[in-house]
DNA sequence: CCAAAAGTGTTGACCGTACACCCATGA
DNA sequence: TCATGGGTGTACGGTCAACACTTTTGG
């Protein structure tokens, strides 16, 4: 290969990952406790350096999959980070991912083996360099995207209830929702089916499970629907 | 300073400018022929290296004023490209910005000085590398910017007229709006200044001039107010 | 039998959209 | 005087938000 561009700079460029989990009605971030130097002992995003031979979205990918032991997670570009001055060690490009993680039990142990710790997003310490930034960056986007995808399956597990499903946007944007207005407009997507099962485990009564149809919105999407969930 | 990090690998870094003008009616995108290999002879956006003691958003400003001789544009961040192979010269993560122009007179000289060129949007040519995707992703988020930023006067003379602010937001969505619902809106945010003066260059009546009221604006932002110029 | 959560409809306000005619003036 | 573009108001339909009571059942 040529080396066209030779007289240029060089710089390391990272990928930290913001990532949300929803968990016995909050959702929380995950954080670990950073171990080396500099910032040794603060609290960070999940980050590693981009390397030669991957791109962006791998080395997020890779950075997450390390961290949490998972593939195929929901996973978006947020911004790119470039003040030189922004980690003290080295001028280091920093491009963030956010992700969307359901908070299972066995992901708990995984996490924990690796030093890092699921923390409310009401209650976020300081964080390591800019990332205290990044998180308010990624809510926002989150907030956004919540809006216009029925982005809320992802933070659940397969099975889950209306009331679950309305107290995960009740987390995400931080205010009560009508109950009737909330099952409105979600049932009117027409995109969750009712299974005949109940769960049991929050009421007497019980809830009915549901189901998010996959198959139902990619078509929809495929046909150029736009969703918004005017929340 | 220490090297903390000093087994990772450093990348070039780019930024490029996807910059819109508007003129005569026609939302343009201001193309350059690239002089140099690999890519020799084809139409690209603006962009160059990021240099070591910059940021990001500086280095797009170092670009823009390199090529057009204008500071304090409206510049966004749009998306970091990070595929290995997307310059074949070498591997080079770069960094979209967008920025919005008046298309004034003494600027197209200047551009045509550069070697630069106006297209307008409907009819762009085949770009270099991955650029036509950041054209594709920088209208998308033109699009969506313009619904919730009265962006239109950052493209726009200081004085303006109605049909000419409709006609550029006919361009940034391709379709024909309706004169009453437009002219409703747009002066329903109480943004706008009506002058005594006329426009008589497109009309034997003569449309009235206007101003943004910038203090109001800020004002507005500062309280927190939400434009959604639903269009 | 009662406490606690699940489930269910209606109304009014507001907003977006569609739509047609008069006005001012330079040529 | 007429052609051209500028300027104006209303009525309908759909969507959002507010609001209270009944149902189920385990303890």
């Amino acid at each position: 290969m040529h080396q066209y561009y030779q007289q240029e700079d060089r710089q390391l460029v990272a990928v930290d990952c913001v990532i949300f989990g929803f968990d016995k009605g909050l959702l929380k971030l995950l954080l670990l406790k950073r171990n080396f130097e500099p910032g040794l002992g603060k609290w960070s995003l999940a980050g590693g350096f981009l390397q030669r031979k991957e791109s962006l979205v791998e080395a997020a990918d890779r950075v997450l999959c390390k961290l949490t032991g998972l593939k195929d997670v929901f996973l978006e570009q947020l911004y790119a980070y470039g003040n030189p001055a922004r980690d003290p060690g080295e001028r280091v490009v920093s491009v963030t991912y956010f992700a969307l993680l359901k908070v299972e039990d066995y992901y708990k142990d995984l996490v924990i083996e690796n030093g890092a710790h699921w923390q409310a997003i009401e209650n976020i310490p300081e964080l390591l360099f800019d990332h205290g930034e990044m998180v308010e960056k990624a809510l926002c986007r989150l907030r956004l995207v919540a809006k216009s995808q029925p982005i809320g399956f992802e933070l659940l597990p397969a099975k889950f209830t209306l009331p679950q499903l309305q107290s995960l946007y009740e987390a995400i944007y931080q205010k009560e929702l009508d109950k009737r207005n909330f099952r409105k407009k979600i049932l009117s997507m027409d995109l969750l089916d009712k299974l005949d099962e109940k769960d049991k485990s929050s009421s007497k009564k019980g809830a009915f499970l549901y189901r998010f149809n996959t198959e139902k919105y990619k078509e929809l999407v495929a046909k150029g629907f736009y969703f918004s969930l005017d929340i």
